[in-house]
DNA sequence: AGCACGCCGACT
DNA sequence: GTCGGCGTGCTC
C-alpha cells in the first residue's frame, strides 16, 4: 500500500478522541466508500461497527494499517444534514465522533444487523379460511382473529391495539392456509378533513398557527400557553399543514407525555401513520421506525429524548412539547440536550421549530426576550376550568409526622370524609440537603459568596457533620444551635418523607392509598389502570413529578405538597425553576377538577418572595424575577456552564486529576474554573466523586478552551486511574 | 469501553 | 501446583 493511498478514517463507539485508519475492505475501492457508511473492523482482538467519517491519507503516528472486514451497507447511513449535525453535537459536547454516531443509530443498526423491511403487513383471511371460520373454536384466539379479518384486512398495528398476541394465533391459522400476509398500502386520508372537523380555534390559536404556518426556513418559536390552552391542537394544526407541504414532521415529548392517548389523537386527526419511538419499544420496532423515516416513508414521529435522532430527509417541522422537561438532557453517555438539538438541526433542516410549555425554562424565555424565538402566547383556558385556591402553611414550630403538618392533615380528612380525592406531591429530594431550623426558618449559607440579595446555600456533608459550600469549597463544622434564634431544632432538608406513604395508610386506612413513582409506574398504561381502579372514589395519591401530569381526576379537590422548602433553600441553582415548574403544573391539575381545588404549600418560609410572586402573579412575574437574579449571579442563560466530573474507587484519584485538570484549563480569558471540590453527592455505588466547574459568559471562550485542553485531558496520566467525563451545559450539577 | 497480560492469595 | 482478583496498557 503506497504512502499516498486513501484509507478509510473510521469512528469507533470507544471514548477515544481520535479516528482508526483501515484499508478498504476486500473488493471495494476506497475512493467509492462514503461518509456515513457502517463498516465491520477488527480491533484488537475483537470485532467492531464504526461509522466511517471521511477518507485520507494513513496517519502516520498510527499503528500498523488493518483492513476492514467489509461495508454493512451500499450507501450511507449517517447522510446530509443528520450526519453534519453529529458533527456539530460531537464537536460541541467534547465527545468522540464515534459514540456520537453510535449514541444517534438504534441499538440493531449500532450492532451492525442489516436495515429492516419497513413495509407495513396486513393479514387477509383466505377463500378457505372464510369457510373454515364456523369451524374453529369459539372464543379463542384462531377464532377471534378469522372473525376480525372476515370484516376486512388488517394492517399489524390494527391487530395489535385489537388482539392481544394475535401473532401467535396467526401463526396457526396461516400453517393451515386460512390466513395469509399481505403487503398492505398505505392509506392517506384527506389530512385537512379530518383536521378540519371539532377544531374552533380562537384567535390565539389561530395567530399561533398562522405564524408557524407562514414562517420560511429556519423558524424557532416558543409557544407558551397555559395549561388547556390547547397547546397540542396547535401542534396538530401545524403538522397537517406540514404533511400537506409534502414534509416530514418530528414531535419529541416527555417519556411520560408519550401515551397511547396522545398516540390515538394523533392518528385520529392526523390520518396518517403515526410513528412512535421510546424506551419501551423492543430494538427491532425502534430499528424499523428510524428506518421507515431514514427512507421517508414514516411521515410523522412522536418519540421521546433519543427521537431526536430520526432522521428527516423531507423534514418540514420539528415540535418539542414539554420543552423544560429535565428529561431532555441525557445524563450518562453522550450528555446531550434533546431540546437543544433539535433546534441545531431545525437549523440545518431550514424548517420551523416551536417548544412547547405551559411552563417554559429560562432559558428558552431568555431567548424570545432577547428575539432569538418567536414567542407565541396562549393564555385562555379551553372549558370551565378555575384555578384552585393555593394556601401557604407556616409549619415553623409545627409538630411535622412524616413531613406533614396537622393542618395538611386535618385537610385531607376534611377532604376524603367530603367524598373528594388528593394528591401529596413530593418535591424531587435533594441529594445534598441544606440545614434548616424548624424554628425559625434560618438556613445555612455561605459566609463567603453570600450577598443580602443571594444566599448561596451550604450543603451538608461528612454524614451530617459539616457544612460545605459548593461555590468557594468553604467547610465549617455543622453549628448544633440555630445562630439567629439558639433553638436545636436544626435538620437536614430531604429527610422525614420516606415514611409519607406508610403514615398515610395508616392515619387514612379506610381509603385506599396509591403510590405512583417511577419504578411502579415504568410498566405501561400502569398509572392509567392504577387511576382507573380508583375511579371517582376518595382515596390519597401520593408521588413525584410524575404525578403532576396525565389523567385527569375529576373528583381531585386537594392537593399537598412537600419539600417545597427543599426547592427554595436547595444548592441547585435551579431547584427554583423546577418548584415553579411543579407548582404550575401541579395547580392546573387542581384546577381541572369539576369543583374549585385546593392546593396546599407547606413551608417554613411563607413570606419567601419567590412563592408570593409565583401565587400572586403567576408564573411569568415569577420567571422575570428569577431571570434577574441568575443575570446577577452570572448563572445560566446569561453564563455558560461545564462540569468536568471523576469518580474512581480511591479516594484521592478524582481530586488528582481534577487539579492536574485544572492546570490543563488554565487561562488568560473570562473562563472561570471553580474547583475541584468533592460533588454535592461525594460517595455513591462505592466511588468517590469529585469535580470541577467551568463558566463563562461567553459560549465560544469556554468552547474554545475546553476544545484546547481537551486532548491535554485524555493524555493526563492521573486520567487513567479515574472514571471522567465533561458535562457541557449540565442541568444538573451533582 | 473491552480485552490481554501480569503478578499475588485460597482452592480442587 | 492452578483459578482468579483487578491494576496497567493498548487498540488503526
Amino acid at each position: 500500500m503506497s504512502a499516498s493511498a486513501l484509507v478509510l478514517k473510521v469512528a469507533l463507539p470507544l471514548p477515544l478522541p481520535w479516528l482508526f485508519d483501515y484499508a478498504p475492505p476486500p473488493g471495494v475501492e476506497a475512493a467509492r466508500v462514503l461518509p456515513g457508511q457502517r463498516v465491520r473492523v477488527p480491533l484488537g482482538t475483537r470485532e467492531l461497527i464504526g461509522v466511517v467519517d471521511s477518507l485520507g491519507a494513513a496517519d502516520p503516528h498510527a499503528a500498523e494499517l488493518r483492513q476492514a472486514q467489509a461495508l454493512c451497507d451500499d450507501v450511507p447511513l449517517l447522510d446530509g444534514e443528520l450526519l453534519a449535525s453529529l458533527r456539530w453535537l460531537a464537536r460541541y459536547t467534547h465527545a468522540p465522533a464515534g459514540e456520537v454516531y453510535a449514541t444517534a443509530l438504534p441499538a440493531a443498526l449500532r450492532r451492525g444487523e442489516p436495515l429492516p423491511d419497513t413495509r407495513t403487513w396486513a393479514w387477509r383471511l383466505t377463500e378457505a379460511g372464510a369457510t373454515a371460520l364456523a369451524g374453529l373454536r369459539k372464543g379463542t384466539r384462531p377464532r377471534r382473529l378469522a372473525e376480525l379479518l372476515h370484516s376486512g384486512d388488517r394492517d399489524e398495528d390494527a391487530l395489535d391495539q385489537a388482539i392481544d398476541d394475535w401473532r401467535i394465533g396467526a401463526r396457526a391459522l396461516a400453517k393451515r392456509g386460512l390466513v395469509e400476509r399481505v403487503a398492505s398500502v398505505v392509506q392517506m386520508r384527506g389530512v385537512g378533513d379530518s383536521l378540519a372537523s371539532g377544531f374552533a380555534p380562537n384567535a390565539e390559536q389561530r395567530a399561533a398557527v398562522d405564524g408557524i404556518d407562514k414562517a420560511s426556513g429556519f423558524a424557532p418559536f416558543l409557544l407558551d400557553g397555559v395549561t388547556g390552552s390547547g397547546k397540542t391542537e396547535v401542534y396538530l394544526q401545524a403538522i397537517a399543514a406540514c404533511l400537506a407541504r409534502g414534509r416530514q414532521a418530528l414531535v419529541l415529548v416527555p417519556e411520560i407525555g408519550l401515551t397511547p392517548q396522545l398516540l390515538a389523537r394523533f392518528r385520529a386527526r392526523l390520518g396518517v401513520a403515526v410513528h412512535a419511538s421510546h424506551s419501551g419499544l423492543s430494538d427491532g420496532e425502534r430499528a424499523r421506525v428510524w428506518t421507515a423515516a431514514w427512507r421517508g416513508e414514516a411521515r410523522v414521529v412522536v418519540g421521546t429524548r433519543s427521537a431526536v435522532f430520526t432522521p428527516l430527509p423531507e423534514a418540514g417541522l420539528i415540535v418539542v412539547d414539554e420543552e423544560h422537561d429535565t428529561s431532555y438532557k441525557q445524563q450518562d453517555g453522550i450528555r446531550y440536550h434533546a431540546r437543544d438539538f433539535a433546534l441545531v438541526r431545525g437549523k440545518a433542516l431550514d424548517v420551523a421549530v416551536v417548544l412547547g410549555s405551559a411552563t417554559p425554562s429560562l432559558e428558552s424565555l431568555h431567548n424570545a426576550n432577547e428575539g432569538r424565538y418567536r414567542h407565541l402566547r396562549l393564555t385562555r383556558r379551553a372549558g370551565a376550568a378555575r384555578p384552585p385556591q393555593v394556601r401557604v402553611v407556616d409549619v415553623r414550630k409545627r409538630p411535622l409526622q412524616a413531613g406533614l403538618s396537622p393542618q395538611a392533615l386535618d385537610a385531607m380528612r376534611a377532604a376524603l370524609d367530603a367524598g373528594g380525592q388528593v394528591l401529596v406531591f413530593k418535591n424531587r429530594r435533594g441529594y445534598a440537603p441544606v440545614l434548616l431550623c424548624h424554628d425559625c426558618g434560618w438556613s445555612a449559607q455561605c459566609r463567603r459568596c453570600s450577598t443580602p440579595e443571594h444566599g448561596r446555600p451550604m450543603t451538608v456533608h461528612a454524614a451530617g457533620r459539616r457544612l460545605q459550600c459548593h461555590h468557594c469549597g468553604a467547610r465549617q463544622i455543622r453549628p448544633d444551635a440555630c445562630p439567629d434564634c439558639a433553638s436545636l431544632a436544626l435538620q437536614p432538608q430531604g429527610v422525614g418523607t420516606e415514611r409519607l406513604e406508610e403514615l398515610l395508610a395508616e392515619r387514612f386506612a379506610q381509603v385506599p392509598v396509591l403510590r405512583i413513582d417511577s419504578a411502579s409506574t415504568r410498566r405501561k398504561d400502569a398509572l392509567e389502570q392504577a387511576l382507573a381502579k380508583l375511579g371517582d372514589t376518595p382515596g390519597i395519591l401520593v408521588g413525584t413529578q410524575m404525578l403532576a401530569k396525565g389523567h385527569d381526576l375529576a373528583n381531585l379537590t386537594l392537593v399537598c405538597v412537600v419539600g417545597v422548602d427543599e426547592g427554595l433553600f436547595s444548592a441547585d441553582f435551579r431547584a427554583r425553576e423546577k418548584l415553579a415548574q411543579l407548582l404550575i403544573q401541579v395547580a392546573g391539575r387542581a384546577g381541572r377538577a369539576a369543583r374549585a381545588g385546593e392546593v396546599l404549600l407547606q413551608t417554613h418560609h411563607p413570606e419567601h418572595p419567590m412563592l408570593q410572586t409565583l401565587i400572586a402573579g403567576g408564573y411569568h412575574a415569577f420567571a422575570d424575577a428569577e431571570l434577574a437574579e441568575r443575570a446577577a449571579a452570572d448563572l445560566p442563560p446569561f453564563a455558560h456552564l461545564a462540569l468536568l466530573r471523576a469518580e474512581a474507587r480511591h479516594a484521592d484519584a478524582p481530586m488528582a486529576f481534577l487539579h492536574a485538570a485544572r492546570q490543563a484549563l488554565a487561562g488568560e480569558d473570562s473562563v472561570s474554573v471553580d474547583g475541584p471540590f468533592p460533588a454535592p453527592m461525594p460517595r455513591r455505588a462505592g466511588l468517590h466523586r469529585a469535580q470541577l466547574l467551568l463558566s463563562s459568559a461567553s459560549r465560544r471562550a469556554l468552547q474554545t478552551r475546553l476544545g484546547l485542553a481537551m486532548p491535554a485531558l485524555h493524555a493526563l496520566p492521573e486520567a487513567r486511574r479515574t472514571r471522567w467525563s465533561l458535562d457541557v451545559d449540565p442541568v444538573d450539577l451533582y
